[in-house]
DNA sequence: TTTGCCGGGTG
DNA sequence: CACCCGGCAAA
């Protein structure tokens, strides 16, 4: 089978963005931004700096850059506190001028012989960071906190959230043990760059996937915009075209700051407005696609919700594997006719027992008779045309009654129904 | 890991 | 078509 159309699974995604990103990151490091303009200049979390507190002078490490606020929310070690200055009240190095330093800080991704000593510091800060305690969460109120949670959250999945902590955690080759574990809450790193990579290559996969229930959208965080877009890409470019410019490198890489994540329920996320989730259109993309967090949903429908309905009709036909089933049934959805409840009614409740099928040609006892009871399953099936509804999944849902397999034994195959046999959708004991 | 079965290949 | 099976997702 080399020519197999099948996507591999996101092992070699994860392989490439995590690879792409480790170049991006050192690459795209601050070395030299030579920029002196406070709001241009960002502090990376964990990188050392000093503040004013109490009168004297303290020093800390960074917990959150928001550039929104110009605002830098500060772990202190020795007060065990944290504190929220504005990026001019902060500097890096212990004696000079909040001006100078903070543009030295620019460049000091972390490799500084001075972090060395800062281990300790970066351990706790760590751990704190990846349990989400609620002492940051309180530190750091608004529009950081769901980042931070974000990164949690969605970091290993999206990739996005993770910024704060993959930040350092890619710059150095040899990551020491605090930054090993981040990396592993947020293997993904973000970086404009491996952003977009990563979008392009989660469209392919996601269709996958369908754990999460949830739904990320971004908002922009620019004041008096609060765009909310629902992919990573599309919420860098606003930024960037709307409010940052297009310009140079940095820019780019700092539209992180300017855009927060926004979970959602996917059922809230899917119908527009009136709606169902799951039932909107006959074959809507959300067949499975609900996690998938980045990809332009809807934008195109291709080929994947187009194969929706077919395959729906398709199982129709394969219901002949078994000549004697007089009707098709199956298709798990209503029709759309019946758009009250999008939830496929438990087969064997309702619907009239379908007597009528000359069914069998084989006298199998157990599962025969397992089967005259549960033939239920069968569908109206009204004429209508709507293509079934509800997780217009092109995989049927599992159902919970046996198949041949469970019924006969894999050693008696011989029994299963044709379709078992051949892998495909049971026919006598259908759902 | 096991199970159900889709998607696609082969004769 | 009938038949088979790789491979994936859910259990």
């Amino acid at each position: 089978m080399v020519p197999k159309t099948r996507l591999g699974k996101r092992s070699p995604l994860g392989t490439l963005v995590c690879g792409s990103s480790a170049d991006g990151l050192t690459e795209t490091g601050h070395h030299g931004c030579p920029e002196s303009g406070l709001h241009r200049s960002k502090l990376y979390p964990g990188q050392k700096v000093y503040v004013h507190c109490g009168g004297q002078e303290c020093g800390g490490v960074v917990e959150q850059h928001n550039h929104v606020d110009n605002e830098v929310s500060i772990f202190l070690p020795q007060l065990n506190q944290h504190v929220h200055r504005k990026l001019e009240d902060v500097w890096t190095n212990p004696t000079s001028s909040p001006n100078s330093s903070v543009s030295s800080s620019i460049d000091v991704p972390r490799r500084n012989p001075e972090t060395v000593d800062m281990d300790e510091i970066m351990a706790a800060m760590v751990l704190t960071s990846l349990s989400c305690s609620p002492v940051i969460q309180h530190a750091a109120p608004g529009t950081v906190a769901p980042a931070l949670c974000g990164m949690e959250n969605g970091g290993g999945e999206l990739s996005d959230g993770g910024y704060w902590s993959c930040d350092h955690g890619n710059g150095s080759p040899a990551p020491s043990p605090p930054i090993a574990e981040m990396d592993k809450s947020a293997p993904l790193v973000d970086e404009g760059l491996e952003m977009e990579l990563d979008q392009m290559l989660f469209n392919e996969p996601t269709p996958r996937k369908r754990k999460n229930s949830v739904k990320v959208a971004y908002r922009c965080l620019w004041p008096k915009c609060g765009k909310i877009l629902t992919s990573v890409v599309g919420i860098k470019r606003h930024i960037r075209n709307s409010h940052l410019g297009q310009s140079d490198e940095h820019s780019q890489r700092e539209e992180d700051f300017y855009y927060t994540e926004v979970y959602q329920d996917l059922e809230q996320t899917a119908p527009p407005a009136g709606s169902r989730p799951s039932c909107a259109s006959p074959c809507s993309p959300s067949r499975h696609r609900p996690p998938s967090p980045s990809t332009p949903e809807m934008l195109h429908p291709s080929p994947l919700s187009q194969s929706a309905p077919s395959s729906h009709w398709q199982v129709h036909t394969e219901h002949s594997y078994q000549a004697h089933q007089p009707v098709p049934v199956v298709t798990p959805c209503k029709p759309v006719s019946a758009p009250v409840s999008c939830h496929w009614t438990p087969p064997l409740t309702v619907h009239q027992s379908k007597q009528a099928s000359p069914f069998r040609r084989r006298s199998v006892s157990v599962g025969e008779q397992w089967l005259q009871n549960n033939n239920a399953t069968f569908r109206p099936h009204p004429a209508s045309v709507s293509p079934p509804r509800n997780h217009c999944t092109s995989r049927r849902i599992r159902g919970e009654a046996k198949k041949c397999r469970k019924v006969y034994g894999i050693e008696h195959r011989d029994q299963w129904c044709t379709a078992c046999r051949w892998k495909k959708a049971c026919q006598r004991f259908l759902d």
